[in-house]
DNA sequence: ATGGTCGGTATCCGA
C-alpha cells in the first residue's frame, strides 16, 4: 500500500498536476491539503476517471480544505475534530481503509508569534493530541499525515540560524508537535532516511527552491505496528519544478 | 535585511 500527502494550494489551479502525478506514481491513497474549494467545484469526475473512485472532501471557499482520494474504499469518515463547532476551518479528515485508520490534517499556519492565530495554532495541535488519546491506541494501525506547518527538528530546516524564532520553527510550535508525536507516532521519513536533510516546502519568494532553502513541514507519521510495515518513505521534489507549482512537494510512504 | 510570490471571496488578505 502506497500513501501520499500533498499540499496543492488550490485544487482548481493544481488539478492537472494531481492527475499527472497520480498517473506517474499510482498511490493507493492521496491526502490533499489546501484544496481551497467547495464540494460543488471539486473535480470528483476527473479523479474517478484515473482510478480513484473513493473520494472524501471537506472544504470551504478560498481557504483551507482537505481531501482523501483513494483506490480503496473509505469508511467511518471523520470531518474535523469532534470538538470543532460547525463552520470551523476545514483542517482534518479521517477515514478507515482496510485495517488502518488514516488522519489527514492541514495544520494552522499561525501568521506570526503573538497573534490570535498563533495561539489558535498551538491549541489546535493540542486538541489533535487529545483526539488521538481518546480515539485510538498506539497498538492500532494509525497514520497521521499532512501539512503540519511546523518543522519539528533542526534537521528539518535548511538553516537553523536563519529560522531561529521564526514561525514554523519557534519553541512553542515544536513543543506542541513533539507532544503530539509522543502519543506514539513514528516519523516515517526519519525511520527510513536517518539524518538526511530533505525538505517538502520551499517559499515562492527568493527562488528558495532553486537554492534548496526549504523546510520539512509535510509528514507521514505512523503508530509503531504500522511503522514496522513501512518499507519506503520519500519526498518527491519533481513536481515542485513543474510549471506553476504548488510550494509543497508530495511525501510518500509504502507499507507491506 | 520585514522584501519577495502566489491564489482567491481579489485591486487586499492569508499563506
Amino acid at each position: 500500500m502506497k500513501i501520499a500527502t500533498w499540499n496543492i494550494n488550490s485544487i482548481k489551479s493544481r488539478i492537472d498536476h494531481v492527475l499527472k502525478w497520480c498517473g506517474q506514481n499510482q498511490p493507493d491513497v492521496l491526502c490533499l491539503q489546501e484544496t481551497k474549494s467547495v464540494d460543488a467545484k471539486f473535480p470528483y469526475a476527473k479523479l474517478r476517471a484515473i482510478g480513484y473512485p473513493h473520494i472524501e472532501h471537506l472544504g470551504e471557499p478560498a481557504y483551507n480544505g482537505v481531501a482523501i482520494i483513494s483506490k480503496l474504499p473509505l469508511s467511518n469518515v471523520q470531518r474535523n475534530l469532534p470538538d470543532d463547532k460547525s463552520g470551523a476551518q476545514s483542517r482534518m479528515l479521517g477515514a478507515t481503509i482496510g485495517d488502518l485508520r488514516l488522519v489527514n490534517i492541514y495544520g494552522p499556519h499561525g501568521t506570526s508569534q503573538g497573534t490570535e492565530k498563533y495561539v489558535f495554532k498551538l491549541e489546535w495541535i493540542g486538541r489533535l493530541r487529545k483526539y488521538f488519546d481518546k480515539q485510538f491506541k498506539p497498538r492500532e494501525n494509525v497514520v497521521l499525515c499532512g501539512d503540519l506547518n511546523v518543522a519539528p527538528h533542526e534537521l528539518d530546516v535548511w538553516s537553523v540560524p536563519a529560522w531561529r524564532n521564526k514561525l514554523h520553527f519557534t519553541k512553542p510550535e515544536r513543543d506542541a508537535i513533539q507532544d503530539l508525536k509522543k502519543w506514539g507516532f513514528v516519523d516515517l521519513f526519519r525511520q527510513i532516511n536517518g539524518d538526511e536533510k530533505e525538505f517538502s516546502w520551499w517559499s515562492n519568494f527568493r527562488h528558495d527552491f532553486e537554492k534548496d532553502r526549504g523546510l520539512r513541514i509535510d509528514h507521514i507519521w505512523a503508530s509503531p505496528p504500522l511503522a514496522e510495515r513501512c518499507t519506503e518513505c520519500w519526498i518527491d521534489k519533481d513536481p515542485r519544478g513543474w510549471d506553476h507549482p504548488t510550494d509543497h512537494a508530495p511525501v510518500v510512504a509504502e507499507f507491506f
